[in-house]
DNA sequence: CGAAGTCTTGAATCGAATCAACGGAAGTGG
DNA sequence: CCACTTCCGTTGATTCGATTCAAGACTTCG
């Protein structure tokens, strides 16, 4: 009984490589997740028992300190894989994944993690270089916030963001998700009233257009020259 | 002919668990490294052809971006593997590893990863379980930049780097290798001029007593109630 | 001994947070 | 459909933490 086509998987590097068979198998073992905006996969701190695959739609995932302090981990865009908890050793979900806009994931429970890479290693190696990737990245915000000013790392991520979920419009390359003043602030480490001045300024000079929860890049050449500029 | 003894490698948690015939295996195709006091077993942006394992001493990994400003990524202490750019699938090292006093290290060409993780699988387990113990710290960090102010930072820095490397003594918790101003700077993202004079202040207090390149705490609770103190 | 590296401390400046008030859009419920 | 609430965004004034600029002291080493 196929209820899931494989070609929902099949774009997903972590499945990369795999046979039909494989995918077929591995898609019989999975629960389908329907997430209204809002609702979470899993949050901060729950027992970590299952793993996912988000189809489409898009997460955001947060993580809070013992202050309350928020920031934004991440953006899971189509094909990631993500609560992969397990997979490093830990017991419980590190953060929380909302979902930024309806999606629909395919959630494992964690006893497969262990038997499909003992079947398809190939996915040990994917799992473990996405993972690298992730490091990198999260090093390189290391670097931003310890060298760069705010307006640099706003410019930075609305960039990132743009090549990340850019769908070209008319006027310009729109963010292709809701995504507030608050949002930028947290992933860059400023307050939303710093940002929105940022912004402001960078309408007033035709590099963006906003509105609300809504980003428009108008001149990515500008905002990169912004975000790489020395000093 | 067993130049090296497998107790070298016996207590490195990436091994846990493998026979002693697998032990000297492994061994068998390592070679040695010796690192002065301030010379690199890599840099950043070389061609990554080798991994590591640290033995003895101790190695600072900085990166730099392309302004040239620098971070300070993490102490490697022994027992750490590092350098396993290619296990996450980067064509260069990603920073450059100093060694921050006189070490040891083994050093395995790329070739051996994976014909290692297929030999022992579990190997490639805890290598994605330790590259996962990162991430979260990476994460951390981040979080601690965008949230916490400069003295909370600094005292974060000195109660891990005392919990990692600390060796008590009648004065207190020494840490146990040259670290200096500039360093702590480069670990919390502030300068080495807010760094002194906050290491001043402490001192005055009793919390910290330093020196030259030299650090030990003597008041860890009080250290640790500025560190996690809520505003 | 001179030179280079490390650390300290003061004074001035500045970037971004904080404090504060308000406008507008979207969602809710009667 | 309209009143009400809530959420999101803007903008000004003020404050403050940390950097920057600057000078000098101490340590270690060749």
């Amino acid at each position: 009984m196929a209820r899931l086509d494989r070609s929902l998987i099949a774009g997903a590097s972590a499945f990369a490589g795999l046979s039909a068979e494989a995918l077929d198998e591995i898609l019989s073992r999975a629960e389908i997740l329907r997430l209204l905006k809002g609702e979470t996969a899993f949050r901060q701190g729950e027992k970590a028992d299952r793993f996912f695959l988000l189809l489409h739609g898009r997460l955001r995932v947060t993580r809070v300190n013992a202050q309350g302090a928020q920031i934004l981990v991440r953006f899971i865009a189509p094909n990631d894989l993500f609560g992969v908890a397990m997979a490093i050793g830990a017991a419980a979900y590190p953060g929380t994944a909302t979902a930024a806009t309806e999606s629909l994931a395919l959630a494992w429970p964690n006893a497969s993690w262990a038997e499909l890479i003992a079947t398809y290693p190939s996915l040990a190696v994917q799992a473990m270089q996405s993972l690298g990737a992730r490091l990198q990245d999260t090093q390189d915000r290391v670097l931003e916030l310890s060298t760069r000013n705010v307006e640099r790392r706003i410019a930075g991520a609305v960039l990132k963001l743009a090549r990340q979920a850019g769908r070209k419009t008319d006027e310009g390359v729109l963010i292709d998700f809701p995504l507030s003043r608050q949002d930028l602030a947290e992933m860059t480490g400023a307050t939303l009233h710093t940002v929105s001045r940022t912004m402001s300024a960078w309408e007033a000079k035709g590099l963006v257009a906003c509105g609300r929860q809504r980003v428009v890049v108008r001149d990515e050449p500008g905002l990169a020259a912004i975000a790489n500029s020395d000093e």
